[in-house]
DNA sequence: AACGTGACAAGGC
DNA sequence: AGCCTTGCCACGT
């Protein structure tokens, strides 16, 4: 029988969607997956990505426009990286998200 | 079975 | 702009 989607699997799976050459929050993440206000979980969830899915992690940055990975090893180097190679552009370290972002942010509180 | 943790987000100063 | 606090909840100990 089928199990049901685990929250990693739903959460990757909305990534999944993400075009090429725009990108996200956590919080949209989240919130396309229906859980919403869990933008902690979105993170954890890429944190422990298995090597062989193949999804679009980089297009995922946060609500800042930032890259929330550390500079000190190298993943934030490289998350930069595929994301220049899609066209997006830098601003110092920060990215349009009215320019390139997927969805419009919504935001759904009260 | 409680507890601390985390690739976050929003609000208050 | 930056720092601090709170809400969030699945996971590994």
């Amino acid at each position: 029988m089928k199990r049901a989607p685990s929250t990693y699997e739903i959460i990757w799976e909305t990534i999944r969607h993400i075009p090429k050459g725009k990108v996200t929050t956590y919080g949209e993440v989240a919130e396309q997956s229906g859980l919403p206000r869990q933008a902690r979980l979105v993170g954890y969830a890429l944190h422990n990505t298995p090597h062989g899915l193949d999804i679009p992690w980089h297009r995922v940055i946060n609500s800042q426009g930032k890259i929330s990975l550390p500079k000190q090893n190298g993943s934030y180097a490289k998350q930069k990286k595929l994301l220049l190679k899609e066209g997006i552009v830098f601003t110092g370290d920060k990215i349009d998200l009215k320019k390139y972002g997927w969805l419009r942010r919504l935001k759904n509180r009260k």
